[in-house]
Formats: C-alpha cells, structure tokens, sequence
DNA sequence: ATCGTTGCAAACGTTTTGCATAAGG
DNA sequence: CCTTATGCAAAACGTTTGCAACGAT
C-alpha cells in the first residue's frame, strides 16, 4: 500500500511511508534504527504542521518517563531527518523550523508578522520564473527558499473590525 | 548634489548621503550621534558587499586603537541602520547578513553552495507575480525573501575544466 | 543637567560537542 | 564483538543585556 500526506496542498503519492525511508536510508549507511529515531519519525510525521525543536521537544515525554529521547538526540535526529530528505530546514527569526519534505509537494510561505503563522502556497509559475531568470544568469538551481513577509487576511480582517467597532 | 551607488543592479538616485538620512532619524527620535556611529555608517557604506556583523569587526580597529568599536556596540548599532531603513538583514546558514537597502533597488540573490557567493538579481515579473499570488490568497505584502540556492557559472565552469583536464 | 550611549562582563537562547555508557547489527 | 547511538554535562555560537562610567545636546 502507498502512503498519501494530506495538507491544503493536496497528496503526493509516495511507494514507501517515511518509516520505511528512513530504515532505507540508515541501511544504506550502515547506521542503526534505534528506539529513539523510530520514536521520532512516529512524533514528526503525526501532524503535518511546521515546527522547532523546541515545539517537538515539548511534545516528548518528559525525562524519567517512557519514550524520552535528550534533546541532544532530538537535534542529532532532525539534522538526519533533513539529510535523509524526509524534512526541509529553513531559519525564521534566528531559529530552525523544519516541515516536511517527504512525499509533500514543492511549496512556499506566507509569513504574518502579526500572528506569526507560516500560511504554505505553491505556484508551478513561480518555479517556471525562477528557471528562466537563473537559465539568464547561468546559475544551476538546486532549491529555493522563499518567504512573503506580510499580514494574512484573518489579521487584516481582525483589523478591520475592530475599526468599526471604535466608530460606535 | 545627490548621492548614488554602484552596482550590478544600476543606481538609484537619493537626496541625501545614507550618514545625512541617519542624522535625521536620529534627530527625529532624539537620539545621538555619536563617533561610533559616524565611523560605523562610513565603514558600512565604503563597499557594497554583503556582510556580517564578524566581517564588518574584523575590519574594524582593535581595541585600544582608535576608532574602535566595541562588538556589543557594533551590533546594537547595525539593528540601529536596519531600523533607520539603510541596511537590510537577513538569515544566512544561521548568522545575520546584511546589505545596503537605502539608496539601493530591490533585488533577491542567488546563492552558490560551493563558493558560498551570495550574487544579486532584479526581476520585476517576480514582484508581479509574488502580488498576483498574495491578492488570491488575500495577503497584504509587506516584503519578501527569495534566495534560490545552487551553482554559480564560476563554479560550474571549474568544474568543467577540471572535468576536462582529468582526462589528459 | 539631563538622558542617551558606550564598554565591559556576563547572560542569553539555540544548537553542538566530548566522553563514558548503552545497545543495535 | 564491534561500532554506532545515547545521555549527560559542558561548550560553542552569535547575539543581547545590566550596569556604571561617559558624553552629546
């Protein structure tokens, strides 16, 4: 059976679930799938939101608790989630965020400054302008990061109604 | 007479030097102007690379030399241009790089995972299409971050070459 | 004289490391 | 059994802060 993520962006139909990936990826390594990494990948791929280490740390159990993993760990583990390509890395106000990169489609973010989500879009355009003006400057694109800094429209709207409501 | 920088990108004509605009931010808000400063704004705008706050104190007078600036001072100082809109900051494998912004047009960049060249380009089709993409979603653009990562054609090239001479 | 600014040292928050112990293959 | 992985404590990293002395207006 092939595994399917869901998000506002759709599925992308994948042959193996991320579990699968990585044990994959650690063989071909000759590293080892150990309690704590099968934990883990178990935490990462449950919800498909965009988190910080400290965000996931915190939904660990607690230390002396079952299924505790060090926050070492916890680093040393999302560093080989992203070098597997089952996460994607990128820094927002000085600390790392990942979100997930295995078996989800290309995509970029919205950022509201005021309520600080991370809102995904994705455009093939984007992809199709950003080709042909790095084909111009004869640079071999790899990947991209892109981030539209501004507010949402459940902000703005928030702003708008409170606007009126000062007017009575 | 007005101002003008050199670039890649061509010039943008400004009224005043980027130390008379900081003047007058200062003299808005109260604040002063002090040695520091005025050494920093002139050390700052000497060059247009990009840099970080390490490359800009390693060009900076030691201690006990004059002019020298202390490294708490030189950053508080920096987040004091990028208020002031003369320089703008941004995330770079974990530190702050910042860049010319007054005087100086909007553009994005390419980096190069080998040299680790951070190169400009301008493309008015891209702000296009980022505000088409923004009004279907109904968010209010405030900026925007684009660094599409890969290969410059230096490295490329050298990697041909070597490609090349590996065959002699 | 006032109040913003500086330098110092020390703290900060996030991430990484060295090392001894534990555990996967 | 061999080697990788873990947890702990401590370090590293870039950046910020508290505070007393200093200096601009």
């Amino acid at each position: 059976m092939s595994t399917s993520e869901e998000s506002s962006l759709g599925k992308v139909e994948v042959s193996m679930s991320p579990q699968e990936r990585f044990e994959e990826y650690l063989q071909s390594r000759g590293l080892r799938n150990t309690d704590q990494r099968r934990f883990l990948i178990e935490q990462v791929f449950k919800h498909h939101e965009h988190f910080d280490a400290d965000q996931l740390i915190d939904q660990l159990p607690r230390k002396g608790h079952e299924n505790h993993v060090s926050r070492p760990t916890v680093y040393r583990t999302l560093n080989e989630f992203v070098e597997a390509g089952l996460l994607r890395k990128f820094e927002l106000n000085g600390r790392s965020v990942y979100e997930h990169d295995y078996g989800y489609p290309q995509h970029d973010h919205f950022y509201c400054t005021k309520c600080h989500k991370l809102i995904e879009f994705q455009s093939d355009e984007l992809l199709q302008l950003r080709d042909a003006i790095a084909r111009e400057h004869r640079f071999r694109v790899r990947g991209h990061r892109l981030i539209i800094q501004g507010v949402c429209d459940d902000c703005s709207r928030q702003k708008r109604e409170r606007r009126v409501q000062d007017r009575v």
